[in-house]
DNA sequence: GTCTATAACTCGATAGAC
DNA sequence: GTCTATCGAGTTATAGAC
């Protein structure tokens, strides 16, 4: 007979409902007991299967701020047009975010609380390939293309308008009395119109 | 003789202190020590004049999101045309936001921890009149003034473009390796160029 | 009003039985 | 591996002298 719910093996529900407090509540906010109660078992067992809080948040940390930084390389990486780029970046991000919400708002507080112990963990190696992007956004404006903008700022802009509306869902939910399936909805929307606002803002 | 240092009194210096801590650390990760230390007083008189630190938080948190809101309400409801109205929200919510940088992600963060919590403290009277900006919009559009765009998305752009850059200034300065004051002229900067990067992508 | 000392409590961590 | 019971550190909160 088949199993309809995958089985989870304890570590793996330890890890799971982690994810969903801490993602939550913050490092500072979580309770072990919490994410207990969340796995369904006992608090010894996240000591004996990840020895201290620390230990579990780093673990967790660390596997979910990689996906903060998602197919961003790959894609800023790549030798599309300056357009096509940002319409890949544009739409892969908000896919990604819709996956996890609370991942944005979690991450960046984080690094503000600890900003030192997030950059040894999460970056050192690999940065994200900015200075390509900065290059090519210069490349464009003066082969006439594009207006002349500052890349750094259009970085910034596109950045903020796909990653916002996740880190102040919670709040404009609330002040527009917009639900849950209406808000991912509109989310599902920001794909195109995204891409279509920062084109528009930029092309000659 | 006068004073340079503008005294305060007991209140005052715990109140100063406590938005300091708290700002910086949440609600979970302050400590009453932390405050008192800040203030250069004892734990006791926190006690004392606030009672609990759910509290003094609640006293905090309520001035505090009451500025994240800021003179929104008086630059949406007046009857400058669209366009005016966009360039006095960001230039004055840029402002202000530069003012207390730390203000945007604390906000967030915890109404992102008890939604309902917030909704009863700081909404519930008076919310920003969304609304009527809506409306004026679509009756831009419907004149011709400015291409077919969903108002709500509109408005989610304009938030986005001015208080990201706010959330997430530690992880900019972090990957980009840019200080303090160099971002400072980003941001001053960020004025016009959001007014202008916004208005480009919207008008005929 | 302000301080010191300490009570009361929360929470991460460990010991030890099974 | 999993549980119950408990310890001990750290924090909020209070008692009581001045």
């Amino acid at each position: 007979m088949v199993k309809f719910r995958k089985e989870q093996n304890t570590e793996e529900k330890i890890l799971s409902a982690a994810k969903k407090v801490f993602l939550k509540e913050g490092m500072a906010g979580a309770r072990m007991q919490d994410i207990a109660d969340e796995a369904g078992i006992n608090k010894a067992m996240l000591h004996y299967y990840f020895r201290s809080k620390e230990k579990l948040f780093e673990k967790i940390f660390t596997e979910l701020s990689q996906h903060f930084f998602p197919r961003l390389v790959r894609i800023f990486e790549s030798d599309e047009s300056l357009f096509r780029k940002i319409e890949s970046f544009v739409g892969e991000y908000i896919d990604q975010m819709r996956q996890t919400p609370y991942l944005p708002i979690f991450v960046l507080n984080e690094v503000n609380r600890q900003p030192e112990a997030f950059i040894k963990k999460m970056m050192g190696d690999r940065k994200p390939p900015i200075k390509k992007f900065l290059v090519d956004v210069q490349a464009e404006v003066k082969k006439g293309i594009i207006k002349p903008v500052n890349p750094l700022q259009l970085l910034l802009n596109i950045i903020s308008l796909c990653v916002f509306p996740f880190v102040a869902r919670p709040m404009f939910q609330l002040v527009t009395n917009i639900d849950k399936t209406m808000f991912d909805k509109i989310l599902e929307q920001r794909k195109a119109e995204v891409s279509k606002f920062i084109i528009d803002a930029i092309k000659k």
